[in-house]
DNA sequence: CACTTGGGTGAGAACGTTCTCAATCTGTGG
DNA sequence: CCACAGATTGAGAACGTTCTCACCCAAGTG
């Protein structure tokens, strides 16, 4: 019977008389600071070993004006995207001793507001950010004037005064668009995820739109689409975009459309990797092959997209190294850079496999 | 100009001031406990309103004793178990007020024992441990020891004072092998993804090697389809256990090695959808189909098994519902639940799809 | 010898809350 | 007018650290 004591853990006060020290020189003992003798030390550290202490972050937090937390909002953390950059910022976070509060908004703005208020409070050191799409501006911004720096990843909010991490959304589509293009199809069909607003602005054309658009990731991924389709002199067509949520089961659905259109598509772009899910269930389900029948390419490149037939092209994005560079990025704050806020865009790839063939 | 203004966040005793009542007063009025007049009231929070108050929880959870934070340790958050398990926990938290603060212990034992202390001197007033395989008893008795409840997921540590939750892994497992057994193989192939000394194990027969094997997740499901092959009076192979990793690639190389036996298996059972991963890259590139060739099935329904060809056939867990019943379990423990320790078993459910076919 | 230097030490303040307790106020009944 | 219950209030303790400051003492230095 090693039978759990469970007595309340001692405070250094208590260590401190123990060894026969004040507090003060506990303290410095046990925290590596000021000056203390060897035998103090030693005095100490036996104490604490004895009582089994361990120091209380919260009342060093008090003092220090740190909690060398890291505040981190994504939208849904079931999505292999953010459980990735999840990953990264937390690397990066422990790296140089900090932990990770997540929160999970569900895209629901109500939350996210929420959750800002309550991290404000908890006083981490520091925010990386996925907003939501209509993402709250003042709210954002009422954190950072609070003094808790931010660092958005993936999205972007105009006119927030905080660092941003993510990919060139625009170029990245524009590129996979001019591919499909390049393999003869002439008639492509994008399914975007986002919902009816969007749809509405991306079925008025004008290049007024599109820029107002190009501010959120999918829109600036539609805004790509488009630069491509315009450029090879390709009509946009817009029954051919889709937005009708981003669920494999509106995937399906919205697949199951544009295919029955009088000239359906014979190529489709899917801005994520669970669109294309649907875009796959959707094909079987109408009998038809990927790519004899119809091409696909989707953004991101997950675990299953080499493995399935056919094997996957896709517009890879260093997800891991996002979340890695947000993390490094707020840190640098937290200790009190002082450099401009930078809007860093990494590098995608994209990897040609086998589900998109020349027509 | 609404120039951040960023000054520091005002304490309760200045909001006091400002209203003219006592920091008592105020902190009554604020935290909506005590007794206090309604033009107090009015005043501090006008006053609080003001000033742009925010409470600092660090205080408040110094005299409390209550931090309101879930730790949470998972191997591996990219892995879509943990990730789907996790929201489960935060969902339980947040609905009852807590928050989570997160780490990802890679399954390496120093990173998970560093994490617990870590974890302890913060506070966290409860734990939810998705333990290494090989999980240090000692460092999370100590936790328990210092007053921090622990419920463990999925995996299972012997001698622990802690709750758990999971599933059956030995009936789920002999449950899906019978049903390739019934199909008419004969040769069932297992991917475990666990390491040499497990295979060591696995192939050393004898009632007392299975029983011990048990206390592990991969172990357990190893004794169930070794269970049903028993049973079923079918001469289990050693060398049709694989124990080689649990990454894609290893998975891919265990399918090559085992299909190149003299008596190939003519079915595979995987212990986890990125093991199915790799089984089905394996097989393309053998020009192998599937299950004209070779059946497979795998545990956990992945996002992408009903939309691949062909959808796969799974041992589906209740994933998110494991988590959230962890998170609950905990904290009926932090709201000071005294009854004896629970191991809750939740049902899997086998979903035949068409990667599995009679031989 | 007087005077500096600097390591070592402890008392007590500080951080921002909640809690305890005694004092004051208010209104009511006798 | 007095006694009394109950609401309201404020002073100050408490939580467990780190920080500031003044002090002591031994070892040089002139």
């Amino acid at each position: 019977m090693s039978g759990s004591v469970r007595r309340a853990m001692p405070s250094i006060e208590i260590v401190a008389k123990e060894a026969g020290v004040s507090t003060a020189t506990a303290g410095r003992a046990l925290g590596g600071y000021g000056s203390v003798s060897r035998k103090s030390r030693e005095a100490v550290l036996a104490a604490a070993e004895r009582l089994g202490y361990r120091p209380n972050s919260l009342a060093r937090s008090m003092i220090t004006g740190l909690t060398h937390t890291l505040g981190v909002l994504v939208p849904d953390i079931e999505n292999p995207f953010f459980s990735r950059a999840l990953r990264g910022i937390a690397d990066a976070a422990h790296e140089r001793g900090w932990e990770v509060l997540l929160v999970n908004t569900d895209e629901d703005l109500t939350l996210e507001r929420k959750a800002l208020s309550v991290l404000t409070e908890r006083r981490v050191d520091g925010l990386v950010v996925a907003p939501t799409d209509v993402a709250d501006r003042d709210a954002l911004q009422a954190v950072v004037d609070a003094g808790i720096p931010v660092v958005l990843l993936d999205r972007r909010v105009p006119g927030l005064e905080a660092d941003t991490v993510g990919i060139d959304n625009r170029a990245a589509a524009k590129d996979a668009t001019e591919r499909l293009l390049k393999l003869g199809h002439r008639s492509v069909a994008l399914l975007t995820g986002g919902d009816e607003k969007l749809r509405d602005k991306l079925s008025r054309p004008g290049l007024r739109g599109v820029e107002r658009l190009a501010a959120t990731t999918v829109g600036a991924r539609a805004a790509g689409y488009r630069d491509a389709l315009v450029e090879a002199g390709v009509e946009p067509r817009p029954e051919l975009v889709s937005a009708e949520g981003f669920r494999r089961a509106d995937a399906a659905a919205a697949t199951r459309r544009v295919l029955a259109l009088p000239d359906p598509p014979t190529a489709i772009l899917a801005l994520d990797s669970l669109l294309a899910l649907g875009v796959l269930q959707a094909l079987r389900g109408l009998g038809l092959r990927c790519p004899a029948d119809v091409s696909l390419v989707a953004f991101d490149d997950a675990d299953w997209a080499e493995a399935i037939s056919p094997p996957l092209s896709v517009v890879a994005q260093p997800i891991y190294e996002l979340g890695a560079e947000a993390g490094r990025l707020l840190l640098d704050r937290v200790q009190g850079s002082d450099k401009r806020f930078t809007h860093r865009r990494l590098p995608t790839r994209f990897i040609e496999r086998e589900s998109a063939s020349s027509r």
